[in-house]
DNA sequence: TGTGGTATGTAGATAGTCTACGTACAGGTA
DNA sequence: TACCTGTACGTAGACTATCTACATACCACA
């Protein structure tokens, strides 16, 4: 009865906001269907990062949306059809902006975690 | 009438999820008023994360009611009252873990945003 | 026939942030 | 006096992204 409300005090795997990100990076590899990006972020990032359904394909409409990434049907004779979902130019800056937003922010949040000597990093 | 649509999509300069571990490490280096925090993670991260009077004391009220941080109101000689935060044993303990929760996190977004060799660092 | 894995998707709840507003007090200035 | 700015605390409503849970469909296997 209270464990509903108590799992959500250890929610978000994912820090909002970073998932656009993560999929525009994903796919910068190369093509791949919505369930293998979802995939690869959870490998690749020893299983700390767990993109649910529910956060992973309104991600991949959104970012379809805006251009970033074009995606076709593809039947497949095995199992189920695929999404394949490829970044576009457009995408590729993207990326660039997010991951210099993504340095940047840390770079500040760190900052704060650790201050002290701050003269040069030469 | 666009322009508000617009300003959504470069909004956030903070990271949600990370307000309350800097709320938290900036009271562990002493007691503040909550409009002390906010200045002090403004200036302390060069203006990049600008912490808004509509997400600091909802936060601070959040950390409260969790017992991470406890509060007693000063009245001062010049200018309004002062609600004085400081940081509770178990604050300090949920400090340590967002801590680590963050250096995971960012690990593992790291991991993925620079992959290749992960051999060694030495 | 049922179960589990793959694959795509939606609906609703939840939470955190941002914008905008309101209150109050002090000091400067026109 | 009236106004503005800066400090300080606070709330209401809008917005967005996430999580949980559910639904569909196909295939392999027991």
């Amino acid at each position: 009865m209270t464990s509903a409300k108590e799992k959500y005090q250890s929610r978000t795997e994912i820090l909002q906001g970073t998932l656009d990100m993560l999929i525009l990076q994903v796919l910068h590899w190369g093509p791949r269907h919505g369930y293998a990006v979802s995939k690869v972020i959870r490998t690749d990032s020893g299983q700390i990062l767990k993109v649910d359904t529910g956060s992973l394909y309104p991600a991949l409409h959104r970012l379809e949306r805006k251009g970033w990434i074009a995606a076709e049907w593809k039947a497949s004779e095995f199992g189920p059809r695929l999404r394949i979902y490829r970044l576009t130019k457009s995408g590729r800056k993207q990326l660039v902006v997010e991951r210099s937003r993504w340095a940047q922010l840390t770079e500040a949040i760190e900052g704060i975690l650790n201050p002290a000597k701050q003269e040069s990093e030469s």
